[in-house]
DNA sequence: TCATACCGGGG
DNA sequence: GTGTACGGTATGA
């Protein structure tokens, strides 16, 4: 018998060697191809497979008029054959047959019969009663096999497109414009000779010969699934040019259904996304949602913004608004090439800098890798692997049961004291909840093989792996990457089943909300004695929350005394629960639960929370608010005190550019929906509008407004550049006052909890409103206050 | 005014 | 074929 380390990497891993795999298609005629990379050479082969369709019953009495065409697996002589599975489970017999189709028709028919309802789809059945997979999942599961066995994500062919269009709508606007990075890596841009149904049509023809020729494995772009190939679709559907995208004879797309897809042309409550067999159309919108879930620092999940925020859009990168672009490209198609371009630039980088956890989750689960590049991590990775292990172990896999009603119960949330604190520590527990599963072996009640468990002890031990040798790899190799690629997504499973355990009953398979309670009520049970024993040490508590706390050292303590006393408080928690010590700060601005600000000792503000962060925020208060900030934590408040006035000073001289006074809007109604409602409630964004002299827009656009002198509304240009604001000329007139009092009661008020009342009005007066007192501001002094309720 | 429904992106 | 999360804004009772 073998280990079980070596059955539970079967689970993980598959069990098959065949390396190279870059695409997978099959249908239900149990025939399929499956395209490999070969690594030596990297030339492209595409094999064709036969499989036996499987599913799985509860029972076999709908089949039973098949008679003696249904026989015991491994009798040659039946057409349909069945085996039993082990355990107790509920789906216990695993029947196959040469096509699905007619192992389909045979369940329907018997299923009909019995139930005396027309039975048409295996959904129109109970999920404890059948469960079938996609016809290429199936294959997967059964011979074991994964993609991209043996090959690096640097090894796959992947292209970038990018359509230009004269609008959102693919029903009314055009495309005009294509812009491709090939494989190789080469630009290219074509271009419709005529606007109109001809050069669309040639255009959508040239795309298509250029996919063909490049013959990429991996098509990809930003929002690929939720504007490009539906627009496409859409365009070649009306001009009747066929769509031959993937590498089969398929002349036009496939859909799946997906929660964020496209509305179905067929069924508009339906979503799909489209599919091209042979090749994996991946969106990097998918990627930046997967990584935000658990980062949470992107500005906003546009292409142009996270370029700029992971630093890689170039210097002279070119853009232009959305709406301007079929205008621009009338009378400047060069700028439109250039801009068109960076995008497809800036697609490629953003792929292979968070695209690497889809290639590593495509290793191990049975699915195609576009699917799981969009899945959910509990549904869509750990689920899969699951049905594998227990096929695999020949074990019946449980049917879903009925919640009894227990609600979930969620983490701990306390806030020991706000305002402003020196001396700040950070002490978190990595993957707290995979390691409470851990250590004390809670998983889901009905998974009587231990199977999740087993691969989140796997998933752990080979993360710590993957790490260290990500570590030991060359810096910018294309080992490296594979390994960092691995871990993440390691850590994305494991810390998704946690989430799994939670889910809803109805959601997954395994789903254990008593389970999932006992994790969480054992994290409560953790971050209670890491803050009991802290406080015993001295400390001062600020915040906890979930699995991590921040508090304040006496002022003679030195890093290495921090460092002690979490090491003294992570010897007290149980093995698998390790507590770390994750950074020291110079001070904190503490303002509500979840919301703070932190000095760096190299003097770097972050802040966090809604509180701190809003893209809305009028420029001008977003700076003040800093400046303030920065002033109370270093205890400057002569210097806070001067931003304030010089703010005010600037605001009322007209000295402050109107776009820092302008607020960020986005628009929900048409003119036509406004015009309606305008007399009976008016609105600030539309009215800056009509004032503009605008009388045409589109839902969706986003424009800069601010108030008037006279409280009418105006808009005012988007900047990019904060610089740029000040040196351009702008009528600047704006409601000085209105301004003054946001910066007092908005702006300044995120202050509060750092300065006494009194010493709070103080501060922020108005310097036209001269107190009764002199006052003096020296000697003011920012405050902490201790909460009694936590 | 408060609960709920919907969105995030793309030209 | 199922993300379920999270904060913001828009809309309806």
């Amino acid at each position: 018998m073998r280990a079980d380390n070596d059955v539970h990497d079967e689970w993980l891993w598959g069990w098959d060697a065949t390396p190279g795999i870059v695409s997978v298609w099959a249908d239900n005629s149990g025939r399929g191809t499956v395209w490999r990379r070969l690594g030596a050479s990297g030339a492209l082969v595409s094999e064709s497979v036969t499989f036996r369709p499987w599913l799985l019953l509860d029972a076999l009495h709908d089949l039973q008029h098949l008679g003696s065409a249904l026989g015991l697996e491994g009798d040659a002589s039946t057409k349909f054959t069945y085996r039993e599975l082990k355990g107790s489970g509920a789906l216990r017999f695993l029947v196959s047959g040469p096509d699905s189709q007619s192992l389909t028709s045979a369940l329907f028919d018997g299923a009909s019969r019995r139930l005396g309802r027309s039975i048409k789809h295996i959904r129109d059945l109970d999920e404890n009663t059948a469960l079938m997979l996609a016809p290429e999942e199936q294959y997967l599961v059964a011979t074991g096999r994964t993609y991209f066995r043996d090959l690096r994500f640097n090894q796959l062919r992947r292209l970038q497109f990018d359509l230009e269009t004269t609008g959102l709508n693919a029903t009314v606007d055009r495309m005009f414009m294509v812009a491709f990075r090939l494989p190789d890596g080469e630009l290219k841009t074509i271009e419709s000779a005529t606007n109109d149904d001809k050069g669309e049509a040639q255009l959508i023809r040239e795309l298509i010969a250029i996919i063909k020729d490049a013959d990429p494995d991996v098509i990809e772009n930003h929002n690929l699934h939720g504007f490009d190939v539906p627009f496409l679709h859409t365009r070649a559907q009306k001009l009747r040019v066929p769509l031959q995208l993937g590498r089969t004879s398929h002349r036009n797309l496939l859909t799946r259904g997906s929660r964020r897809g496209a509305p179905s042309e067929f069924d508009r409550s339906r979503r799909v996304r489209y599919v091209a067999p042979g090749r994996e159309l991946i969106d990097t919108l998918d990627a930046v949602r997967r990584y935000d879930f658990s980062a949470r620092d992107l500005p906003s999940h546009g292409l142009k913004a996270i370029a700029r925020h992971f630093g890689f859009a170039g210097p002279e990168r070119e853009y232009i608004r959305g709406d301007q672009i079929f205008h621009t490209f009338q009378t400047d198609p060069a700028r439109v090439r250039r801009y068109a371009l960076d995008d497809v630039i800036e697609v490629e980088q953003l792929a292979r800098m968070l695209g690497g956890a889809a290639f590593a989750l495509a290793r191990m689960a049975p699915r195609r890798y576009e699917r799981l590049a969009d899945a959910g991590a509990a549904t869509g990775v750990i689920d899969p692997l699951l049905v594998r292990a227990y096929i695999r172990a020949g074990q019946a896999l449980p049917g879903f049961a009925q919640g009894d009603g227990t609600t979930h119960t969620g983490a701990a949330l306390h806030l020991f004291a706000t305002g402003a604190a020196h001396r700040v520590v950070k002490a978190d527990v990595a993957s707290l909840y995979p390691s409470l599963m851990r250590q004390y072996r809670i998983g889901p009640s009905r998974d009587t093989l231990g199977a999740m468990l087993a691969l989140v002890d796997r998933l752990v031990e080979q993360r710590l792996a993957a790490k260290t040798r990500a570590k030991n790899a060359e810096a910018g190799s294309a080992e490296r990457y594979t390994y960092e690629a691995t871990s993440a997504a390691m850590k994305l499973v494991v810390n998704s089943a946690y989430g799994y355990l939670g889910a809803g009953g109805s959601l997954t398979r395994f789903a254990d909300v008593h389970a999932a309670n006992e994790v969480t009520r054992r994290g409560r049970e953790t971050l209670a004695l890491m803050c009991r024993e802290l406080a015993a040490r001295g400390v001062t508590l600020l915040e906890a929350d979930t699995d991590g706390v921040y508090f304040a050292v006496p002022e003679s303590w030195t890093e290495a005394d921090e460092r002690r006393i979490v090491a003294e408080v992570a010897a007290l928690l149980p093995p698998l629960v390790q507590l770390e010590f994750e950074g020291r700060y110079a001070a904190m601005l503490s303002h509500e639960p979840k919301n703070y600000a932190l000095l760096t000792y190299s003097g770097k503000l972050i802040l966090r929370g809604v509180a701190f962060r809003s893209s809305r925020a009028e420029p001008f208060g977003e700076a003040f608010l800093r400046k303030a900030i920065a002033g109370t934590l270093v205890g400057d408040v002569v210097g806070v005190r001067d931003a304030f006035m010089q703010t005010i000073s600037a605001i009322r001289n007209r000295e402050m550019p109107t776009h820092s006074v302008s607020q960020k809007v986005r628009l929900t109604k048409t003119s036509e929906q406004y015009l309606d409602v305008r007399e009976s409630r008016r609105e600030i964004s539309y009215e800056a509008l009509l004032s503009a002299g605008r009388t045409r827009w589109s839902i969706g656009e986003r424009v800069r407004v601010y108030r008037t002198q006279g409280g009418g509304a105006s808009v005012v240009e988007e900047i990019e550049d904060a610089k740029d604001a000040a040196i351009r000329a702008d009528n600047r007139d704006y409601d000085a006052e209105y301004y003054v009092r946001l910066l007092r009661d908005s702006f300044a008020a995120r202050l509060e909890t750092a300065y006494t009342a009194e010493d709070f009005e103080t501060l922020f007066s108005d310097p036209r409103q001269p107190s009764l007192f002199t006052v003096n501001i020296a000697r003011i002094h920012p405050i902490l206050t201790k909460l009694s309720s936590a």
